[in-house]
DNA sequence: TTATCATTCAACCCAAAAGTTGAATGTATA
DNA sequence: TATACATTCAACTTTTGGGTTGAATGATAA
């Protein structure tokens, strides 16, 4: 049976389109990282664990279809999201992913060990916390991240960089931990951590991508 | 270049599972027509333009990426959307596709002829007059979707019946027609001819999807 | 039980997508 | 101007996905 091709089913088409750019777990670890902020395709490959050719690909890709614009920036090209809205797009599939595939939850709760144990706080309380100057809020992602936007006010502390700071942090305030987002280990692991070390720690419930558009405080440095 | 195959990896694997599920116009049509609620494969193969072999095919593959659930009803097997939360995922489609693919602006200006010369009323608008009693609204999909769930209060006069039943409008208040979503040519088309009729109308900016996700009023029959 | 009907399954075909390799492009620096 | 370097392009292979056909399943109704 041949299916017939009217307007409607045009619209589909392109709708399919953006869903397709957005079905490749690899486009999505790109945009993961571009949510973070610019990139050029050479650290986008390498992050990503990909050739330069097949990252070149995909992000034309995401290009063509409108999820990234680039831009030249001497000799590299940076690529960057098009637009705030392609997070509402990933986050969505992110919770029907959640809500529906066991094998989420699986991975989830041995990969971000302890999920809950840690007690995610939401971002409007953080601000609250925030403004009363009860909490000291931690960056743990990589300086080059960090240095594209962070929660206003946060300290940038690497994970790497953890053990040797850990004097330089407040014992009389709450720390709360932040990095890419829900999914992201970093946070995880550097409250586990602090918590070790006898620092009252929490995690961000979401990382720095979410907290901008939600249209919170962001410093640039 | 090998791609190194971490939890990370595999949770974006599971994303993009539900993403290439929702990257397909025939399974795009297929929620579009379960969003307005339960159905047949048959119903489903029939509106759709699928044989019934593939349908099923397509169905399974949403059911196994928990888009949507079935369930026996005597030989029929019945089909329905497993989350409300399905409908933000293709909202948020919809938008990225407006705003990045030329295609869409031009299908969209083609096909629903005159965007924004219908006035199209927000939701919490049509809200405010209903309550004030100003306002007549009228159902224009099929008996079968408005059986299913309709807006409190609205008449259903489906398309093809207008013309017959022009008479039974009320000519103080105003009308305001709505379908299945915002890319539902129904009641655009019930605008213009009611419009042509001399009778003051206008379309409801969202369908009975968004407004049931909405959490407003709907009755059943 | 048997016949009927809606749905699914299995085995295929064809088209599209992902990934590789090596050459081409285009900008910046020596 | 020549060289180096980041990125893209082109051609090709392999894998995946959409679609068809015809048979199998499983519930209902005679």
């Amino acid at each position: 049976m041949s299916r017939t091709q009217g307007p409607k089913q045009a619209l589909f088409e392109q709708l399919a389109l953006v869903a397709r750019a957005l079905g490749s777990a690899a486009r999505l670890e790109l945009l993961d990282f571009l949510a973070q902020g610019e990139r050029s395709v050479e650290d986008l490959a390498q992050v990503a664990g990909l050739s330069m050719a097949n990252t070149s690909k995909h992000l034309q890709q995401l290009k063509s279809t409108g999820l990234v614009e680039a831009s030249r920036d001497g000799k590299h090209i940076r690529y960057r999201l098009s637009d705030e809205r392609v997070l509402d797009a990933i986050g969505d599939l992110r919770i029907l992913a959640e809500a529906h595939l066991e094998q989420v939850d699986r991975l989830v709760s041995s990969y971000l060990r302890s999920r809950d144990a840690l007690e995610p706080l939401p971002a409007t309380e953080l601000m609250a916390r925030a403004r009363d100057g009860l909490v000291t809020v931690i960056d743990v992602r990589p300086p080059e991240e960090y240095a594209q936007g962070h929660i206003a006010g946060a300290l940038n502390i690497p994970l790497d960089k953890l053990r040797r700071r850990l004097k330089d942090l407040p014992r009389d305030r709450e720390i709360v931990a932040y990095c890419r987002g829900p999914w992201c280990v970093l946070s995880y692991e550097a409250v586990a951590r602090l918590r070790k070390a006898g620092i009252d720690a929490r995690r961000l419930e979401d990382g720095l991508p979410e907290w901008r558009r939600a249209g919170l405080p962001v410093e640039h440095s």
